[in-house]
DNA sequence: TGACCAATGTAGTGAACGCTACATAGCACG
DNA sequence: CGTGCTATGTAGCGTTCACTACATTGGTCA
């Protein structure tokens, strides 16, 4: 009758699988993840795994994008045409922080980290993900503060990368959302030495 | 009879090995070099590698060592104690971020990149030798600048590590050092700021 | 009810992993 | 010159890797 009440078989959620293999891959990185860890945490055979997914790095590709939509920053918001970069890049440094440090067992960015990956394919797709993000930034800053745009968008990259990578290694959300602040002040004091143009 | 005169065997070179198996870590990382990678660079065979080294693990400790005697950054003159923290912060980041980036395929810090390696004992090895720099710079910061010292050496660390990460995945010399320089001059900045006590 | 077909589990593929047992080769020393 | 030790090469250890051929199961639909 109605698709739902006679489901075909109980096979396996296809989506629930992803948010379980999107907490592994986080957890541990692509190339620390194996077949088996994937098989076992999903309940399935390695059959119904390649049915379902084409591939380990077909998963990995799914789950950064599942990541990217439930986990990513606001960065629209943050990053608001008409919010000074003064404001705006502290509060993207510090929300990325929170993020980062929030769940002590999935840290970093999974982006981020997916980038140091081993194999080329999963790298490549992590990369491509995290430069919409730097884009994003980019455009920005391009329109807000064009003399500095390049370095600026630099300084924030690196120091999104150092937070990630502290993450992982165990800086505890404390620590982390406080070096937040600090380069967000440092931000700041810098933005405003240059240009108090709307206070004056 | 003097040691010198007459090896015991032409055999390999032990040492040679360990740079060799030292630019293979530095330019992969601890997980990406295979034992096939090592004996064949070494030019010897797998029982030859266990002989000399013991183990993958341990050969890793013994080119981590080299790489710390060798390139580890002059922490005694960057950070010396009659040095200020508003010049020794920014020297010491610009020193770093230089060699980052100087060897296009020997990119970013050995021993930061093996603290991410999958395997534990690798990552342990690399986690001591790292905190020893951290140390180091916290020892420093106690003495010039105790009210922020934490704070200033998580900042600290947590740039480094992303100019690593940020030289690994390609991020070119002049931007790289660029970043040292904007994130020494909010250092200098805000410690001037606080403590324009030398020059009143 | 019976044919069809998607999805499954069993079992195993070849390759690569870190590592090692074993016999041999070459030097030191008596 | 022979003994002993050390380092070597041959060959292969057991394990794990990502991945798959194949028969079977079970729901769907005529």
């Amino acid at each position: 009758m109605n698709a739902k009440t006679r489901q075909r078989r109980p096979a396996f959620d296809r989506e629930a699988g992803v948010a379980i293999a999107q907490a592994l891959f986080h957890e541990r990185g692509y190339d620390a993840v194996s077949l088996a860890d994937l098989t076992h945490a999903m309940d399935i055979k390695p059959p119904s795994f390649y049915a379902a997914y084409g591939s380990k790095a077909e998963l990995f590709e799914r789950t950064m994008l599942r990541y990217a939509q439930e986990n990513a920053l606001p960065l629209a918001e943050l990053l608001a045409p008409d919010r000074p970069p003064a404001e705006a890049l502290p509060a993207l440094l510090l929300a990325a922080a929170e993020q980062y440090g929030r769940d002590s067992v999935l840290r970093g960015c999974m982006i981020t980290e997916g980038m140091r990956a081993d194999d080329p394919a999963a790298r490549r797709m992590a990369e491509n993900l995290a430069s919409g993000g730097l884009q994003a930034i980019r455009a920005y800053l391009d329109q807000v503060h064009p003399q500095d745009a390049e370095s600026l968008t630099d300084y924030v990259s690196v120091t999104l990368r150092g937070l990630s990578a502290s993450a992982c290694n165990g800086m505890p959300y404390e620590r982390l959302t406080q070096v937040a602040r600090t380069a967000g002040r440092f931000i700041a004091h810098e933005l405003e030495a240059d240009e108090p143009t709307t206070a004056s």
